[in-house]
DNA sequence: GAGAAATTAGGAGTTTTTCCCATACTCAGA
DNA sequence: TCTGAGTATGGGAAAAACTCCTAATTTCTC
């Protein structure tokens, strides 16, 4: 912990040739040294089991069990390392959502690489560096809150039953109402919820577990 | 097109941190040079109108117009040019149709960086380099016959982003055509392969993957 | 370079969707 | 019991999305 010894860093991606040009762009400081490298989860967990590392840079686009997975099981084996995220999704929520978890960090390949080395510095000094344009993704999404909230009883019904791919069609049929109701809730959804298509609605219910996730369910 | 001569190659892809890696990666081999690169289409246009490239690698997710759209461009002006997709789908169907539009070779992001370098000389002496799995992949989706290997070049790019939740109006505006253009290729991707709903069109891609899973993927 | 395949898009009609508005029902509190 | 806020339902009119048919170009292919 002391502040000139050289930082230890394992790098998880499952992309070789990525991972090797970062690499070598990383250790132009030498106050950091990769001394892992791994492209699955379970790869990760081996050698953190035999390497003594400081700071984990994640992909968490990963095959297998995925990057949240990966997160969650590295961070509960060994919660005094450093995970920080290196992704190439620019999405608020994710990120929220892997920090919730308990990264340190999240970074984006579109950054600057200058950056990302200094972030480095950052989170093993106890930092949380966040990619800008995220972090202030995150502050706006922690100020409007959940927005199903507000819907009626009879709008999230008909909002469930959309998110799930229903048509209005069978929706009216289903619920015994006109069409044009059931249109009329529709766009109200849309306008409460900031939602355009069936297919954020779909992502939205998915993503809070409103409906199951027919995807990947099997 | 001497064989003695440096292969000049370009370099498409948006993020700078990986962009840098592989730079430095490939020429380690004093036959090639990165004599320019782009971190976008447009950008890719505007260096090829300077500059004399022999090969163009090029990463299929791109931000702005997007890959397919990119790589279309770039053989309609320069149709002599190889162009090597160096991408992270290591899905048959996406390097098929990448094939067809007319790429010179399909890469994905984890092969063995070695094997890159090869490529590119491959590329150059006229051959298609494929990634192993990738090529067997492709003969079985011919053997099999799923539904969206039945449509044309266009139809499949339109409708892997009408799958992504992409509305009508962002993809004509993206591909520069006529929204009547793109209502009609989402009526006839409708019909022949039966799916109805743009949810539907999601998870038949996320089920192949086609697309990436954003609710699960990471 | 002729024919086939693919890409693009207009016209005309249909369906879906929005937007605004009106009615009716429920239920808590004066 | 009356009142009124909140909820549930849907009509009319207009806009937008979509289908279906047709056709002009461009691009491949032999």
């Amino acid at each position: 912990m002391e502040s000139d010894a050289v930082i230890r860093v394992m790098l998880v991606d499952d992309h070789a040739v990525v991972r090797a040009g970062y690499k070598r762009f990383i250790e132009t400081d030498e106050k950091i040294r990769i001394v892992a490298e791994a492209s699955t989860g379970e790869e990760a967990y081996t050698q953190l089991a035999r390497i003594d590392v400081d700071v984990i840079i994640l992909d968490l686009s990963m095959p297998g069990q995925g990057g949240f997975e990966t997160l969650r099981r590295i961070i509960n084996r060994h919660p005094k390392k450093k995970v920080l995220i290196f992704s190439m999704h620019e999405n608020p929520s994710i990120a929220r959502q892997a920090l919730q978890i308990g990264a340190s960090g999240y970074l984006t390949k579109s950054m600057d690489p200058e950056k990302i080395i200094v972030a480095i510095h950052e989170v093993w000094r106890g930092g949380t560096p966040i990619e800008e344009g995220i972090a202030k993704g995150i502050t706006e999404l922690d100020a409007l809150g959940d927005p199903h909230t507000g819907l009626l009883p009879r709008e999230f019904e008909i909002f469930l039953l959309l998110s799930a791919g229903e048509s209005v069609d069978a929706i009216c049929k289903k619920l015994n109402m006109s069409s044009r109701t059931v249109f009329n809730y529709q766009t109200t959804i849309r306008k409460k919820m900031n939602l355009h298509t069936h297919i954020e609605f779909n992502r939205y219910a998915i993503q809070r577990g409103l409906i199951p996730d027919t995807v990947n369910s099997y």
